[in-house]
RNA sequence: GCCGAAGUGGCGAAACUGGCAAACGCACCGCACUCAAAAUGCGGCGGGCGUACGCCCUUGUGGGUUCGAGUCCCACCUUCGGCACCA
């Protein structure tokens, strides 16, 4: 009797023995192996490692293992992302300093990362908050502001009436304070934003990357370009003042009934008539009031204040009314419309509302001309009521448009996107201190290079205000211009913490250099990263973020491409036991360290494969996890004892082993390279069944190399009972370190086959053939068969469908 | 509303390029081992009819293409995710 499989010495042991042995230690100098950056999402630093984390690094850690026994030198670090808001709360909730809470959690989820037995390069960690990193977000700040891609302006902060201060939209719950439930309204300040707008071209070419299509369709929805015509309306009895529109059916214009600035546009005050001047003054109160939020929702009824004014329609001569209304948004195009309610459902809604007329100019071909319209057109047509232009197809009426006002100087094609700069600004402590100085003298004066990193005070003190630290430290505000030597001030807001993430994955190739903020050779390397993996939450800022940011670098001469990740993998999301998200509320969650515990890692990492397709995630099964504990526990007997070498092998037992052990091979292999861990599972479950079949039966040289296979085929996915099996069994080296198991293609296939006889589409009967036959070969076969004749029942067969090797149908009537 | 993904046994799921639907596992049932239980092993396990050889039905719904459809096409229903007045 063999002793029992006991996961939790074992883990320990080797966990130990790896990390003295420096197995994991990538050398990234080596040149006798191609290079394999493989990259895992760094985690929060929000102090525990639950079961989502698990699953992003457990089968994302097999992958790399594969990558690695494939012959690839692979490198797969991991690190700390350890700024953001929830430390600043712990510090206020609980009187902790944000550095003692983030240090803390970093040993504690330490500590949990290293049970999973991954093959992270602990030597090359990193967390954000530490000063030889962050001093490089300053760096690269410094560096995008001389290239004029970080600039000051101000902008709309979530700002508590009540407490006095900003808030992140995290804190804003329900359009109130969470902290004070004072409603949230919005503030002008001046921030920082990095120019990401100037990439929003080029940063819809995702020719360079294999990404998921719905991350790739969600980013091109979130840059939102669209093409069309910005033009000039005059004003009534101001031929002085022009406005602004833009509009993508510039077809419809001759429908345009009246014109919608936003409220905060810089003409209204010039164009509100004397005896609307309160009324727009109130409109104008009512929308700063509220917050984007709530301004957005598009439940809200459409509101609106005519100002008395009347703009001039260019091709027409026709004068409509000037509305200011807030779903016009100020932040989009020129912050005003040509309004065409006749094919805008905007438009129309508001139209129907304020009993502005409503005019037809694009026919759709199915539409009888005498109907009134109840609701907006918006597909294409012919153009109808547009003067010289009606009859044409409103597609070809663009470009005669667009046309038309480029020749007469009124306006221009041109193309808008959704895409805004990139906010970097946080009124926070726990962040990057952006590196600018502002003096009296001087103005806006960048800190120099030389004088980083400009140093987060630790001795900073944590109010319940919501008020940043930082503005009330003396010690940190107040400093000397280094222009000028006069006194100025520092600026108090820190980076978002998004600017940390944007760059990480070069920093791990060499995490603590000070003189720069990566090894450019060692980046040439070795980036971009070949395999990111990671969850479909970050889809749009983080990847779009680092996406901009790499393409910044491209530009400053310091990494030669503009994608760092090559090539993404987005994992599904794990459900409790009962298919819900898990919450603390539901009392669903479950802790992955209980379940280590009990059945060790390398169960739980089975089983976080086994249960579904990685990219689609599912619920946890308290039960489920017995497949593969049972499986491990089967493994472990199978391979810790042999059994008897038989006097005489079975030849068929033995024919049967070596094909089943090629074929798994291959599959095994194939699956993995794809991601597909459940079937693969599935398949070696299926061999372990073939295993148990064939024991006893063949020699024992066969039996020592199909369990051998078995041991490396599953080395990825239970780094730890491998290798105990692999040391137990005699084999010298770490069994991490051998070579991936080849196979023979010829010998993957069965000499047999079994072909399914239907007859009008129907199996009627099957039989056994050799592999390879022709269709002359197989038909006397099938024909002579008795359920055959008994199914055709004399009639005449009129056609027959051969698909070699799989099935014969018999077409009759 | 728009964009995207998905609907298959009691449950998680599998099915390569249109070719035996339900591999693999969980749960469950029966048997063996045991004083007993657990663990383990063996067998069964979509539904209906039938003593049986077997026959019929079944991949969200309704149509279509095809010798043949879970897979392709059209319409619809449901669920999940993203965006949400971007002119």
């Amino acid at each position: 009797m063999a002793e029992p499989y006991t996961p939790q010495s074992i883990e320990r042991k080797w966990q130990e023995r790896w990390a003295a042995q420096g197995l994991y230690r990538t050398d990234l100098h080596a040149t006798d192996r191609p290079k394999f950056y493989a990259l895992v999402m760094f985690p929060y630093t929000s102090g525990d490692l639950h079961i989502g984390h698990w699953y992003n690094f457990a089968p994302a850690d097999a992958y790399a293992r594969f990558q690695r026994m494939r012959g690839n030198n692979v490198f797969l670090p991991i690190g700390f992302d350890a700024f953001g808001l929830p430390a600043e709360e712990a510090a206020i909730k609980h009187g902790i300093h944000p550095f003692t809470w983030t240090r803390q959690n970093i040993e504690r989820m330490t500590a949990q990362l290293k049970t999973i037995g991954g093959m992270f390069d602990w030597s090359r960690s990193l967390a954000t908050c530490y000063p030889e990193y962050y001093k490089w977000n300053q760096w690269f700040f410094l560096q995008f502001y001389k290239r004029g891609l970080a600039y000051r302006a101000k902008a709309p902060a979530n700002w508590c009436p009540h407490c006095q201060t900003t808030l992140a939209n995290e804190q804003v719950v329900d359009g109130a304070c969470e902290r004070c439930g004072t409603p949230v309204t919005r503030r002008d300040l001046e921030q920082w934003f990095f120019r990401i707008t100037q990439y929003a071209d080029d940063l819809l070419d995702f020719s360079e990357i294999e990404w998921p299509e719905r991350v790739v369709v969600m980013q091109q929805n979130w840059i939102g370009r669209s093409t069309g015509v910005e033009f000039q309306l005059g004003v009534e009895g101001r031929p002085d003042l022009h406005i602004a529109v833009f509009t993508t059916r510039i077809d419809t214009v001759f429908g345009m009934t009246y014109v919608v600035l936003a409220p905060e546009h810089p003409l209204v005050d010039q164009l509100t008539a004397p005896e609307q001047r309160a009324a727009v003054a109130a409109y104008q109160e009512q929308a700063r009031r509220q917050s984007e939020i709530e301004r957005l929702s598009t439940e809200r009824e459409k509101t609106g204040v005519p100002l008395g004014s009347y703009a001039i329609n260019p091709f027409n001569g026709e004068r409509v009314p000037i509305w200011i209304a807030d779903y016009v948004l100020s932040t989009y195009g020129t912050g005003a419309i040509m309004a065409v309610p006749a094919h805008d459902e905007r438009d129309f809604e508001f139209a129907q509302r304020f009993g502005l007329p409503i005019r037809e100019v694009i026919r759709p071909p199915d539409r009888a001309g005498d109907a009134p319209l109840t609701a907006a057109y918006t597909g294409p047509g012919v153009m109808v009521n547009s003067g010289p232009f009606s009859g044409l197809p409103s597609e070809e009426g663009k470009e005669r448009l667009a046309d038309w006002l480029e020749e007469r100087g009124l306006g221009r094609r041109t193309v808008n996107y959704r895409l805004r700069d990139w906010l970097i600004s946080r009124q926070r402590y726990w962040g990057t201190p952006i590196p600018i100085i502002y003096c009296e003298r001087c103005g806006t004066v960048p800190v120099p290079e030389r004088d980083l990193p400009v140093l987060l005070p630790e001795d900073a003190e944590f109010r319940p205000t919501g008020e940043s630290p930082l503005k009330l430290h003396a010690g940190f505000v107040n400093t000397t211009c280094p222009q000028c030597g006069g006194p100025a001030q520092r600026e108090t807001d820190t980076m978002d913490t998004f600017v940390d993430s944007s760059w990480y994955f070069l920093r791990y190739l060499d995490p603590h250099r000070d003189d720069v903020p990566f090894d450019q050779a060692l980046a040439t390397r070795w980036t971009p990263v070949d395999q990111y993996m990671g969850g479909v939450e970050h889809a749009v800022m983080h990847l779009l973020y680092a996406r901009f940011f790499t393409r910044v670098l491209h530009d400053l001469g310091l990494v030669p491409y503009k994608e760092p990740f090559k090539r993404l993998y987005n994992q599904g999301i794990i459900l409790g036991p009962d298919g819900q998200r898990m919450s603390k509320s539901r009392g669903n969650v479950v802790n992955p360290d209980d379940y280590v515990r009990q059945y060790g890692a390398d169960t739980v990492r089975a089983y976080l494969m086994f249960l579904g397709p990685w990219n689609a995630g599912g619920p946890w099964s308290p039960q489920g996890i017995q497949g593969p504990w049972r499986f491990l526990n089967s493994v472990w007997e199978l391979a810790s004892e042999d059994p008897p070498a038989p006097a005489q092998p079975d030849a068929r037992a033995e024919a049967d082993l070596r094909r089943l052990m090629h074929r798994t091979t291959k599959i095994v292999t194939e699956r993995y390279a794809s991601f597909q861990f459940n079937t693969m599972l599935a398949e070696l479950h299926t061999y372990r069944n073939g295993l148990q079949r064939a024991r006893g039966r063949v020699s024992a040289a066969l039996w020592d190399e199909a369990i051998r296979r078995l041991l490396l085929l599953l080395a990825p996915t239970a780094p730890h009972l491998t290798e105990e099996l692999w040391e137990r069994r005699g084999y010298s080296g770490s069994v991490h370190l051998q070579a991936w198991p080849t196979w023979d293609e010829a010998l993957t296939v069965e000499e047999r086959v079994n072909l399914v006889i239907q007859i009008n589409g129907k199996v009627r009967d099957q039989i056994e053939v050799a592999r390879g036959l022709s269709e002359e070969q197989v038909r006397p076969l099938v024909l002579e068969r008795p359920k055959v004749q008994a199914a055709m029942d004399g009639r005449q067969v009129r056609k027959v469908i051969y698909v070699p090797d799989r099935l014969v149908n018999l077409v009759i009537g």
